[in-house]
DNA sequence: TATTAAACGAGAATGATTCGCTTTTAGATT
DNA sequence: AATCTAAAAGCGAATCATTCTCGTTTAATA
Protein backbone atom coordinates (compact mmCIF):
# COMPACT_ATOMS: atom_id res chain seq x y z
CA UNK A 1 0.00 0.00 0.00
CA UNK A 2 2.01 3.32 -1.39
CA UNK A 3 0.75 6.80 -0.57
CA UNK A 4 -0.46 7.20 -3.98
CA UNK A 5 -2.87 4.29 -3.29
CA UNK A 6 -3.91 5.84 -0.18
CA UNK A 7 -4.63 9.57 -1.75
CA UNK A 8 -6.60 6.88 -4.36
CA UNK A 9 -8.34 4.95 -1.55
CA UNK A 10 -9.45 8.59 -0.18
CA UNK A 11 -10.43 10.20 -3.87
CA UNK A 12 -12.66 7.56 -4.38
CA UNK A 13 -14.51 8.15 -1.60
CA UNK A 14 -14.94 11.64 -1.82
CA UNK A 15 -12.78 12.75 0.96
CA UNK A 16 -10.06 15.57 1.00
CA UNK A 17 -6.48 14.51 0.76
CA UNK A 18 -5.21 16.05 3.36
CA UNK A 19 -1.40 15.69 5.07
CA UNK A 20 -3.35 14.29 7.91
CA UNK A 21 -5.11 11.94 6.58
CA UNK A 22 -2.68 10.13 4.66
CA UNK A 23 -0.29 10.23 7.95
CA UNK A 24 -3.49 8.40 9.61
CA UNK A 25 -3.64 5.97 7.46
CA UNK A 26 -0.18 5.04 7.18
CA UNK A 27 0.06 4.87 10.66
CA UNK A 28 -2.56 2.52 10.71
CA UNK A 29 -1.02 0.34 7.98
CA UNK A 30 2.50 0.70 9.07
CA UNK A 31 2.21 -0.06 12.52
CA UNK A 32 -0.06 -2.78 11.30
CA UNK A 33 -1.02 -4.03 14.97
CA UNK A 34 -4.45 -2.93 15.82
CA UNK A 35 -3.08 0.28 17.15
CA UNK A 36 -4.99 2.61 19.27
CA UNK A 37 -5.95 6.79 18.81
CA UNK A 38 -2.47 7.37 20.86
CA UNK A 39 -0.15 4.87 19.43
CA UNK A 40 -1.28 6.77 15.95
CA UNK A 41 -1.09 10.26 17.40
CA UNK A 42 2.80 9.19 18.74
CA UNK A 43 3.88 7.56 15.22
CA UNK A 44 2.59 10.52 13.63
CA UNK A 45 4.22 12.86 15.87
CA UNK A 46 7.35 11.64 15.13
CA UNK A 47 7.02 13.49 11.68
CA UNK A 48 4.45 16.21 11.57
CA UNK A 49 4.98 17.47 15.22
CA UNK A 50 2.10 19.42 15.39
CA UNK A 51 -1.16 17.36 14.64
CA UNK A 52 -3.83 17.68 17.00
CA UNK A 53 -5.16 15.03 18.36
CA UNK A 54 -8.71 15.97 17.79
CA UNK A 55 -7.85 16.36 14.50
CA UNK A 56 -6.56 12.23 14.30
CA UNK A 57 -9.49 11.39 16.52
CA UNK A 58 -11.76 13.50 13.60
CA UNK A 59 -9.58 11.94 11.11
CA UNK A 60 -10.59 8.00 12.25
CA UNK A 61 -14.25 8.63 12.39
CA UNK A 62 -13.95 10.20 9.00
CA UNK A 63 -12.04 6.72 7.82
CA UNK A 64 -14.44 4.74 9.88
CA UNK A 65 -17.45 6.35 7.99
CA UNK A 66 -16.11 5.78 4.87
CA UNK A 67 -15.02 2.34 5.59
CA UNK A 68 -11.11 2.59 4.94
CA UNK A 69 -10.30 1.28 8.51
CA UNK A 70 -12.60 -0.18 11.02
CA UNK A 71 -12.99 0.23 14.33
CA UNK A 72 -11.97 -3.01 17.03
CA UNK A 73 -13.77 -2.94 20.72
CA UNK A 74 -11.28 -4.53 23.24
CA UNK A 75 -12.81 -5.57 26.52
CA UNK A 76 -10.52 -2.88 27.86
CA UNK A 77 -12.00 0.61 27.20
CA UNK A 78 -9.68 1.99 24.49
CA UNK A 79 -10.92 1.87 20.58
CA UNK A 80 -8.13 0.50 18.72
CA UNK A 81 -7.98 0.74 15.10
CA UNK A 82 -7.29 -1.88 12.15
CA UNK A 83 -6.66 -1.04 7.96
CA UNK A 84 -9.36 -2.69 6.19
CA UNK A 85 -6.94 -4.71 3.44
CA UNK A 86 -8.74 -8.22 3.28
CA UNK A 87 -12.01 -9.76 5.30
CA UNK A 88 -10.39 -11.06 8.41
CA UNK A 89 -11.28 -11.96 12.37
CA UNK A 90 -9.55 -11.44 15.60
CA UNK A 91 -8.38 -13.58 17.57
CA UNK A 92 -8.31 -12.18 21.36
CA UNK A 93 -5.93 -13.28 24.00
CA UNK A 94 -7.33 -13.17 27.54
CA UNK A 95 -3.57 -13.18 29.05
CA UNK A 96 -1.83 -10.48 26.81
CA UNK A 97 -4.87 -8.28 25.28
CA UNK A 98 -3.27 -8.80 21.97
CA UNK A 99 -5.44 -8.93 19.22
CA UNK A 100 -4.27 -11.33 16.21
CA UNK A 101 -5.97 -11.36 12.77
CA UNK A 102 -7.27 -14.30 11.87
CA UNK A 103 -7.60 -14.72 8.00
CA UNK A 104 -9.18 -17.79 6.68
CA UNK A 105 -11.47 -17.85 3.49
CA UNK A 106 -12.36 -21.51 3.56
CA UNK A 107 -14.46 -20.17 6.81
CA UNK A 108 -15.53 -16.87 5.25
CA UNK A 109 -17.40 -19.36 2.41
CA UNK A 110 -18.84 -21.32 5.05
CA UNK A 111 -20.51 -18.46 7.31
CA UNK A 112 -21.36 -16.77 3.74
CA UNK A 113 -23.05 -20.08 2.54
CA UNK A 114 -24.64 -20.92 5.47
CA UNK A 115 -26.64 -17.35 5.87
CA UNK A 116 -27.48 -17.72 2.28
CA UNK A 117 -29.27 -20.37 3.14
CA UNK A 118 -30.22 -19.79 6.65
CA UNK A 119 -31.62 -16.59 6.68
CA UNK A 120 -32.00 -14.53 9.58
CA UNK A 121 -35.75 -13.03 9.90
CA UNK A 122 -35.86 -9.68 9.25
CA UNK A 123 -32.00 -8.88 9.44
CA UNK A 124 -30.06 -7.51 6.28
CA UNK A 125 -26.37 -8.91 7.22
CA UNK A 126 -24.10 -6.52 6.37
CA UNK A 127 -20.62 -8.08 7.53
CA UNK A 128 -19.61 -10.95 10.15
CA UNK A 129 -17.21 -10.78 12.52
CA UNK A 130 -15.39 -13.81 14.45
CA UNK A 131 -14.46 -12.41 17.74
CA UNK A 132 -12.04 -15.66 18.69
CA UNK A 133 -11.50 -15.29 22.60
CA UNK A 134 -8.59 -17.73 23.90
CA UNK A 135 -4.90 -17.63 24.60
CA UNK A 136 -2.09 -17.94 22.82
CA UNK A 137 0.28 -20.97 23.28
CA UNK A 138 3.75 -20.34 23.89
CA UNK A 139 5.30 -22.58 21.09
CA UNK A 140 7.49 -25.37 22.29
CA UNK A 141 11.11 -25.29 21.38
CA UNK A 142 13.20 -27.66 20.02
CA UNK A 143 16.15 -25.55 21.99
CA UNK A 144 17.06 -22.54 23.37
CA UNK A 145 17.59 -19.40 22.04
CA UNK A 146 20.09 -17.93 24.09
CA UNK A 147 21.39 -19.02 27.39
CA UNK A 148 22.01 -17.41 30.22
CA UNK A 149 24.43 -17.62 32.59
CA UNK A 150 24.63 -14.59 34.74
CA UNK A 151 22.45 -14.40 37.14
CA UNK A 152 19.04 -12.06 36.55
CA UNK A 153 19.93 -10.12 39.03
CA UNK A 154 23.08 -8.96 40.43
CA UNK B 1 -33.75 -17.13 37.09
CA UNK B 2 -35.18 -16.37 40.59
CA UNK B 3 -32.73 -14.54 43.66
CA UNK B 4 -31.60 -18.00 44.97
CA UNK B 5 -30.82 -18.93 41.70
CA UNK B 6 -28.72 -16.17 41.75
CA UNK B 7 -27.30 -16.88 45.02
CA UNK B 8 -26.47 -19.76 44.21
CA UNK B 9 -24.55 -18.79 41.39
CA UNK B 10 -22.41 -15.98 43.36
CA UNK B 11 -21.68 -19.05 46.09
CA UNK B 12 -20.72 -21.54 43.32
CA UNK B 13 -18.36 -18.68 42.34
CA UNK B 14 -16.89 -18.05 46.25
CA UNK B 15 -18.15 -14.64 45.77
CA UNK B 16 -19.87 -13.06 48.75
CA UNK B 17 -23.36 -12.85 48.39
CA UNK B 18 -24.17 -8.94 48.92
CA UNK B 19 -27.30 -6.93 47.95
CA UNK B 20 -25.58 -4.74 45.57
CA UNK B 21 -24.10 -7.85 43.44
CA UNK B 22 -27.50 -9.55 43.62
CA UNK B 23 -29.34 -6.18 42.61
CA UNK B 24 -26.57 -6.03 39.57
CA UNK B 25 -27.18 -9.23 38.14
CA UNK B 26 -31.19 -8.94 38.72
CA UNK B 27 -30.95 -5.57 37.21
CA UNK B 28 -28.75 -7.20 33.84
CA UNK B 29 -31.75 -10.55 33.92
CA UNK B 30 -34.40 -8.16 33.98
CA UNK B 31 -33.20 -5.71 31.40
CA UNK B 32 -32.90 -8.10 29.42
CA UNK B 33 -31.59 -5.55 26.20
CA UNK B 34 -27.57 -5.76 26.67
CA UNK B 35 -27.52 -3.06 29.18
CA UNK B 36 -24.89 -0.45 29.49
CA UNK B 37 -23.29 0.44 33.87
CA UNK B 38 -25.53 3.28 33.41
CA UNK B 39 -28.75 1.67 32.60
CA UNK B 40 -28.05 -0.45 35.25
CA UNK B 41 -27.37 2.07 37.82
CA UNK B 42 -29.99 3.60 37.15
CA UNK B 43 -32.46 0.77 37.58
CA UNK B 44 -30.94 -0.47 40.46
CA UNK B 45 -31.33 3.14 42.48
CA UNK B 46 -35.21 3.05 41.92
CA UNK B 47 -35.21 0.46 44.69
CA UNK B 48 -31.54 1.10 46.23
CA UNK B 49 -31.12 4.71 45.98
CA UNK B 50 -27.77 4.58 47.59
CA UNK B 51 -25.51 2.74 46.07
CA UNK B 52 -22.27 3.68 44.64
CA UNK B 53 -21.28 4.30 40.85
CA UNK B 54 -18.07 2.45 41.81
CA UNK B 55 -19.61 -0.38 43.61
CA UNK B 56 -21.64 -1.10 40.51
CA UNK B 57 -18.20 -1.16 38.49
CA UNK B 58 -16.43 -3.20 40.56
CA UNK B 59 -19.54 -5.70 40.47
CA UNK B 60 -19.54 -5.92 37.00
CA UNK B 61 -15.63 -6.85 37.05
CA UNK B 62 -16.08 -8.98 39.53
CA UNK B 63 -19.01 -10.97 37.74
CA UNK B 64 -17.13 -10.73 34.34
CA UNK B 65 -14.28 -11.98 35.89
CA UNK B 66 -15.99 -15.02 37.51
CA UNK B 67 -17.73 -15.53 33.91
CA UNK B 68 -21.02 -15.07 35.77
CA UNK B 69 -21.67 -12.18 33.11
CA UNK B 70 -20.05 -11.21 29.35
CA UNK B 71 -18.97 -7.68 28.26
CA UNK B 72 -20.39 -6.77 24.87
CA UNK B 73 -18.28 -4.98 22.68
CA UNK B 74 -19.22 -2.00 20.30
CA UNK B 75 -18.26 0.17 17.95
CA UNK B 76 -19.41 2.74 20.75
CA UNK B 77 -17.06 3.50 23.30
CA UNK B 78 -19.48 2.30 26.02
CA UNK B 79 -19.54 -0.90 27.67
CA UNK B 80 -22.77 -3.09 27.79
CA UNK B 81 -23.08 -6.13 29.95
CA UNK B 82 -25.08 -9.58 29.31
CA UNK B 83 -26.03 -12.23 31.30
CA UNK B 84 -25.24 -15.94 30.61
CA UNK B 85 -28.25 -17.32 29.94
CA UNK B 86 -27.66 -19.56 26.82
CA UNK B 87 -24.53 -19.12 24.37
CA UNK B 88 -25.49 -16.72 21.60
CA UNK B 89 -24.27 -14.55 19.26
CA UNK B 90 -25.29 -10.98 18.40
CA UNK B 91 -27.15 -8.77 15.33
CA UNK B 92 -25.74 -5.04 15.54
CA UNK B 93 -27.91 -3.00 13.83
CA UNK B 94 -25.77 0.21 12.34
CA UNK B 95 -28.85 2.29 12.05
CA UNK B 96 -30.67 1.71 15.92
CA UNK B 97 -26.95 0.37 17.66
CA UNK B 98 -29.69 -2.45 19.04
CA UNK B 99 -28.07 -5.10 19.67
CA UNK B 100 -29.97 -8.18 19.49
CA UNK B 101 -29.70 -11.74 20.95
CA UNK B 102 -28.94 -14.49 18.15
CA UNK B 103 -29.03 -18.38 19.04
CA UNK B 104 -28.36 -21.00 16.95
CA UNK B 105 -27.21 -24.16 18.15
CA UNK B 106 -26.93 -25.57 14.83
CA UNK B 107 -24.31 -22.98 13.65
CA UNK B 108 -22.19 -23.41 17.43
CA UNK B 109 -22.27 -26.59 16.37
CA UNK B 110 -20.93 -25.92 13.22
CA UNK B 111 -18.19 -23.96 14.46
CA UNK B 112 -16.91 -26.13 16.92
CA UNK B 113 -16.76 -29.10 14.81
CA UNK B 114 -14.85 -26.74 11.99
CA UNK B 115 -12.29 -25.13 14.44
CA UNK B 116 -12.37 -29.45 16.02
CA UNK B 117 -10.98 -29.97 12.81
CA UNK B 118 -9.34 -26.83 11.75
CA UNK B 119 -7.20 -25.97 14.97
CA UNK B 120 -5.15 -22.46 14.63
CA UNK B 121 -1.60 -22.62 15.09
CA UNK B 122 -0.53 -21.59 18.78
CA UNK B 123 -4.07 -20.11 19.61
CA UNK B 124 -6.12 -22.34 22.55
CA UNK B 125 -10.09 -21.13 21.82
CA UNK B 126 -12.13 -20.92 24.68
CA UNK B 127 -15.19 -18.89 23.45
CA UNK B 128 -16.31 -17.97 19.75
CA UNK B 129 -18.74 -15.11 19.21
CA UNK B 130 -20.20 -13.78 16.41
CA UNK B 131 -20.81 -10.28 15.62
CA UNK B 132 -23.36 -10.09 12.94
CA UNK B 133 -23.52 -6.64 11.85
CA UNK B 134 -26.58 -4.89 9.74
CA UNK B 135 -29.56 -3.48 9.69
CA UNK B 136 -33.03 -4.54 11.24
CA UNK B 137 -35.52 -4.61 8.29
CA UNK B 138 -38.53 -3.19 9.10
CA UNK B 139 -41.30 -5.86 8.34
CA UNK B 140 -43.71 -4.82 5.85
CA UNK B 141 -47.21 -4.02 7.24
CA UNK B 142 -50.51 -5.45 5.55
CA UNK B 143 -51.90 -1.94 5.74
CA UNK B 144 -51.31 0.70 7.64
CA UNK B 145 -51.77 1.60 11.79
CA UNK B 146 -53.11 4.80 11.02
CA UNK B 147 -53.56 7.47 8.66
CA UNK B 148 -52.31 11.10 8.87
CA UNK B 149 -55.02 13.06 7.31
CA UNK B 150 -53.80 16.59 8.59
CA UNK B 151 -50.77 18.07 6.93
CA UNK B 152 -47.38 17.36 8.81
CA UNK B 153 -47.04 21.02 9.74
CA UNK B 154 -49.20 23.70 10.19
C1' DT C 1 -20.91 -11.81 68.85
C1' DA C 2 -16.15 -11.05 67.77
C1' DT C 3 -12.95 -11.07 63.98
C1' DT C 4 -11.38 -9.80 59.64
C1' DA C 5 -10.80 -9.74 54.90
C1' DA C 6 -13.73 -8.40 51.46
C1' DA C 7 -17.02 -5.22 49.86
C1' DC C 8 -19.11 -0.72 49.83
C1' DG C 9 -19.85 4.53 49.57
C1' DA C 10 -18.68 9.12 48.37
C1' DG C 11 -16.47 11.96 45.80
C1' DA C 12 -12.22 13.20 43.57
C1' DA C 13 -9.24 11.91 39.80
C1' DT C 14 -8.17 10.06 35.34
C1' DG C 15 -7.96 9.86 30.67
C1' DA C 16 -9.96 8.86 26.20
C1' DT C 17 -12.81 11.27 23.29
C1' DT C 18 -15.49 15.35 21.81
C1' DC C 19 -16.82 20.28 21.48
C1' DG C 20 -16.62 25.16 20.15
C1' DC C 21 -14.48 28.18 17.86
C1' DT C 22 -10.79 30.19 14.98
C1' DT C 23 -7.55 29.60 11.38
C1' DT C 24 -5.89 27.12 7.52
C1' DT C 25 -6.19 24.63 3.28
C1' DA C 26 -7.71 21.46 -0.66
C1' DG C 27 -9.85 21.72 -4.60
C1' DA C 28 -12.73 24.17 -7.68
C1' DT C 29 -13.39 28.39 -10.42
C1' DT C 30 -12.10 32.27 -12.61
C1' DA D 1 -1.66 31.69 -11.07
C1' DA D 2 -4.87 34.22 -7.92
C1' DT D 3 -9.39 33.83 -5.71
C1' DC D 4 -13.01 31.59 -3.37
C1' DT D 5 -15.30 28.66 -0.06
C1' DA D 6 -16.71 24.71 2.23
C1' DA D 7 -14.26 21.32 4.47
C1' DA D 8 -10.61 20.24 7.46
C1' DA D 9 -7.27 21.24 11.00
C1' DG D 10 -5.72 23.30 15.29
C1' DC D 11 -6.14 24.21 20.09
C1' DG D 12 -7.78 24.49 24.64
C1' DA D 13 -11.57 23.50 27.30
C1' DA D 14 -15.24 20.36 28.30
C1' DT D 15 -17.34 15.85 28.76
C1' DC D 16 -18.19 11.70 30.72
C1' DA D 17 -17.37 6.71 31.34
C1' DT D 18 -14.57 4.48 34.34
C1' DT D 19 -11.21 4.08 38.17
C1' DC D 20 -8.96 5.39 42.42
C1' DT D 21 -8.61 6.49 47.38
C1' DC D 22 -9.64 5.74 51.63
C1' DG D 23 -12.60 5.66 55.54
C1' DT D 24 -16.75 2.75 56.84
C1' DT D 25 -19.62 -1.26 56.72
C1' DT D 26 -20.66 -6.07 56.27
C1' DA D 27 -20.72 -11.21 55.03
C1' DA D 28 -18.92 -15.24 56.44
C1' DT D 29 -16.73 -17.94 59.76
C1' DA D 30 -15.35 -19.45 64.34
Amino acid sequence: MTITDIRQQLSEKGLKITPQRIAVLEAIIKLNNHPSAENIIDYIRKNYPNVSTATVYKVLDALVDNELIKRVKTDKDVMRYDAILHAHHHLYCTKTDKIKDYFNDDLNHLLTNYFKKHRILDFEIADIKLQIVGKFKTPKKTAPKKRNILPKKA
